[in-house]
DNA sequence: GTGAAAGCGCTAACAT
DNA sequence: ATGTTAGCGCTTTCAC
């Protein structure tokens, strides 16, 4: 029951532990004979070996683990796919995560490192819930650590974050393609990565398109149903053909207003969301064209960062490897932008002057 | 860099290892002068000690890790939630979690179970998105284990599930608490715990109110909006003034449907739905009354129950301790039920005659 | 090609 | 009360 140890795999196959060991493992310095291995691996097979993690990293001195941490991931309603995606690629690279949700908490924060310090991780995955900027805790300085769906804005670490101006982009264009010119964005009001970068990524689609940015045309909305359904009159008001909205909820709670107005999309508005947050999106009636965050690539590249950085030696201008010195001039990490990919459904309709 | 190791503080506090180990982990077979204590504390802060989890349970025999294999929890819009209520339990006992979501690809569960056993996990938390019988995979026996949201039909193995039976119950009951007499039900046509046990607890609260459970009254449809919105017409034919649907999503598509024939919840139309999906139930206008999953108590009695079996040695029906015997009869294990919560909004109307 | 043996960092007897 | 030391199970030189 769980007490095979390779010695007794060694001695039921008469050979040393070393031997079993490489056997085992197809340890690439030895050649051992193709009959031998065989032999030792039958007998582990039978005697329902499973060679003990703590032993293996103890004498190698390394893990295969990678720490990640994130503030509420795992509750949130899509953004299990970052975890998802960073254990495939974790996965494919024969690591694997150690996942902590910390919900927030200070507390939990603090543990989760020690127990990832104290389990050796090759390097930590900090992730936020919410794209925005954090001050990174000190102790992703014990280790190599990469931000996704954050960044510090003082580039310390590296960091993978969606590209909330090509989605705003692209979602304006979506509508501009469909021949409106009248383009309301009902945005989040407070600042954030997601309401600046959208707003940019609109503006320039507009200025693209040679067409003019009116404030007016942006209305202010929380983020949320109730968001939406408040904007419905404002956003009739500015005499749009078309909305970009924040989100997805923000979409729905406008759909809801506008049906209750007698007024149906796309028919009497073209509506594009954001977030493609499938329970909502792919099931509203029409269902909504909208722009998703690419999670499942964020978290890939966020483990595919980190096992880069791992091996990539210092390297100066001109290329040659230098010893990493303790107190040189620290990198300054550019956050590395994941496009967001445009998903078509019916809620846009070609508009005809 | 994470290379201090203890002997390194105990160097440093001028003391031996073995003081050191136990000045630090609050040993309680030995007592250990308060200034030792804190002497070696401090030296072992100031070198930035983080004890070596690997040498730590290597030299023990016990990993403080407990397993989570899920098919896809992760995932699912809302089931992260089970994750962190086994996360919360764990840590509560100092244990942590070891989390992998196999996203239902059997390759991935083996290498999971491998992976697992190598790291000497106390134990497994197999996990299903939805809940259902499963055949549990063999590796289970290995070591101790318990299903969560799923269940092994011959009772190999404890497990903890949500009361379906109740949730429909409750449901029901909100809209016979306030008055209606004609309650349709908008149910899963394919068999699953769910559609039966809550089709079980429908007809139940129907006889707990004294009225006969008439088979008109219940209306297939698939689990979603389009179910949902196909539904409308047959619901209506039923002449129910309140409806239970099967869950949050076919109420939303529901929502869509009544609205487009000019009817208006709840005034036309009392509805409850089911899961509590908050991005949906929480922001429907109006806001759906539904029934909760107890997802995060799944996750803490999860683990619960394998922290307590896990101590427990096996009883006679007497009472009176035994040894475990290989081939003795197997526990048969009842599922545990959880209950599922009223979650009160606004989609419900008091029906007076 | 294969075996002997020295650790990896820590815990827990056993000594003192 | 504190130090010594023998492992825990595995990897990996280094001999043979």
């Amino acid at each position: 029951m769980g007490k095979v140890t390779l010695q007794d795999v060694a001695k039921a196959a008469g050979v040393s532990t070393a031997t079993a060991s490489w056997a085992i493992n197809d340890n690439k310095n030895v050649r051992i004979p193709e009959n031998t291995r065989r032999k030792v691996r039958n007998v582990a097979e039978r005697l329902g070996y499973h060679s003990n993690a703590f032993a293996r990293s103890l004498a190698r001195g390394k893990s295969d683990l990678i720490g990640f941490i994130s503030d509420g991931v795992a509750t949130s309603p899509f953004a299990g796919r970052v975890i998802q995606g960073a254990q495939d690629e974790a996965w494919r690279n024969g690591k694997i995560l150690l996942v902590v949700d910390t919900d927030g908490n200070a507390t939990i924060e603090r543990k989760a490192f020690s127990f990832m310090l104290e389990h050796q991780v090759e390097g930590i995955i900090y992730s936020s819930w919410v794209h925005r900027a954090i001050t990174p805790p000190d102790e992703l300085e014990r280790t190599t650590s990469v931000l996704v769906n954050c960044f510090d804005e003082s580039g310390r670490f590296p960091a993978v974050v969606p590209n909330e101006v090509q989605g705003g982009q692209s979602a304006t264009e979506l509508l501009l393609q469909a021949g409106h010119r009248r383009v309301a964005f009902v945005n989040e009001p407070t600042a954030s990565p997601a309401s600046v970068g959208r707003l940019e990524g609109y503006r320039q689609a507009l200025a693209a398109h040679g067409l003019a940015y009116d404030p007016a045309m942006v209305v202010d909305a929380t983020a949320d149903q109730e968001g939406g359904y408040g904007a419905a009159d404002a956003v009739l008001k500015t005499g749009a053909t078309a909305v970009f909205c924040h989100n997805d909820r923000t979409a729905m709670g406008l759909y809801d207003a506008l049906r209750e107005r007698g007024l149906r999309v796309p028919d009497d508005l073209s509506i594009v969301g954001f977030d493609n947050q499938e329970v909502i999106s792919a099931h509203l009636h029409p269902a909504l064209t909208t722009v998703g965050l690419p999670q499942y690539d964020l978290g890939v590249l966020g483990v595919r960062s980190l096992l880069t950085l791992d091996k990539a030696p210092d390297v100066d201008y001109d290329g040659n490897e230098t010893d990493r010195v303790e107190d040189s001039k620290p990198h300054c990490f550019e956050p590395l932008l994941v496009n967001c990919p445009s998903v078509m459904r019916d809620s846009i309709r070609t508009y005809r002057g």
